[in-house]
DNA sequence: CGAAGACTTGATGCCGATCAACAGGGGTGG
DNA sequence: CCACCCCTGTTGATCGGCATCAAGTCTTCG
């Protein structure tokens, strides 16, 4: 039976049953490869998809008419990206590939059937969207009425989260400080500075663009995140059928 | 037949029939009224239940460990409230009253059951949470990389959109400068500052704590906004059955 | 080996925070 | 009815965090 990196997480979430197992895997049935710096849809133009990202890292980001970018987010294996679309024409938010990548294309009547056929994983992916935009909230907040250091190691400890789900306690964090600079609303020297008195502080420690965080506590203190790891309430769902 | 706040603004993104009517007026056959200040839910203290706000105005926001509050966003009549609760059992925002209100609790299950029952209507659902995260991103984008003067702008602009699906082009903003500041990330003082600047060069005028737009297209130029509005694309819902 | 991109570091400037003082207004209790 | 107080708004002075500008180094890759 082949794999799919949506129901590996969202299976995290909630046991899944084999039959919503295989209606999830039939929405990754396409492919489409993306070169690292490719552009998987552009903000303002015509859009019919979304996405499940199967391999590598994206993001997301919007451009203000001033030429300048924010970085809304960063998307790992097993994320709906682009999901925002779901209402729109027109793109909300350009979806670019900081590393070699595959996204398999899903269409929007696909995402309706699904929903029809399987509530259980419709209100399974409605809980889903809820987590994301508490996520979304909390870098908001971040933004709004944290310091630029705070920022910085929020960056850090996030995407930590996401990687290490993988394993490996030092990560090369694929980014260059324009792109933290442009999820955190910094400029790129500034961003700098703000590693360095991390490292000076003992946080992380940088050997040639790669980062070892040394003391995560630390760090999640500096960022001042607040957990809401673990403690979900998905009992509500309707049951599966 | 009674009326019911989220029909009425969800039929304006498609036409509802009477049944579909039905289920989401029973959604909020229940009545919670809230004195202005109240607070409905408080960060961090269990929840079961999301809102349909029936009348009024509320505000979600966060605070931050040193006490500082940024406010993610204002809510309307119709408006789904509390919804980030769904997949958690400890609130991620406090909701406040900013006028007297009524919102209608929702249990998790009864969600659960219309989804279950009408998966039209849980793809609206779906669909309108998207369109409600595009609007927390561009917040986002205006706090990372927007002056002061346009992220007051951009409350201003924001809130005569929702205000005036009741009419009236001049209203009294419900909020404190304070609050203002909260949502913009920004200090009461400058806030001040800004709104006396928009003044002066005619964007706006102020007379005790009402204020009047007199130059919305120029607000809107000042706010950097792009117009996501009517563009959406909803065809793909499944029938309704 | 050359060039382009990323990183580093210093000098300077400005936007918005902070601190401080006061004015107006609306509600409350005497 | 008045005295009082708290909340909100207003305005000035000063401070600091981060941007901007500029130059130079390192890395990577063609």
């Amino acid at each position: 039976m082949t794999t799919s990196c949506l129901a590996d997480r969202l299976g995290r979430l909630i046991p899944l049953g084999d039959d919503e197992r295989a209606a999830l895997i039939a929405l990754e049935a396409r492919d489409r490869p993306l070169r690292r710096g490719a552009t998987l849809q552009r903000e303002h133009e015509p859009v019919a998809d979304f996405y499940v990202l199967k391999r590598g890292m994206l993001m997301s980001y919007l451009l203000t008419g001033e030429g300048s970018r924010q970085i809304l987010g960063f998307h790992f294996p097993g994320d709906l990206v682009g999901f925002a679309n779901l209402a729109y024409r027109a793109a909300p938010e350009t979806i670019a590939a900081l590393t070699e990548a595959n996204v398999a294309p899903v269409e929007r009547q696909a995402l309706g059937r699904l929903i029809a056929a399987r509530p259980r994983l419709a209100a399974l992916l409605l809980a889903d969207a809820q987590v994301a935009q508490v996520a979304l909230a909390d870098r908001l907040a971040a933004l709004g009425r944290r310091s630029a250091k705070a920022r910085v190691a929020g960056v850090l400890v996030d995407l930590r989260d996401r990687l290490r789900e993988g394993g490996a306690s030092d990560f090369a964090l694929g980014l260059t400080q324009e792109e933290i600079g442009d999820a955190t609303g910094l400029t790129a020297v500034h961003v700098n500075r703000m590693l360095r008195q991390l490292a000076q502080e003992g946080l992380i420690a940088r050997e040639g663009g790669r980062v070892r965080l040394l003391d995560e506590a630390a760090l999640v203190r500096a960022a001042g995140r607040v957990d809401r790891g673990g403690a979900l309430d998905l009992g509500w769902l309707p049951p599966a059928g």
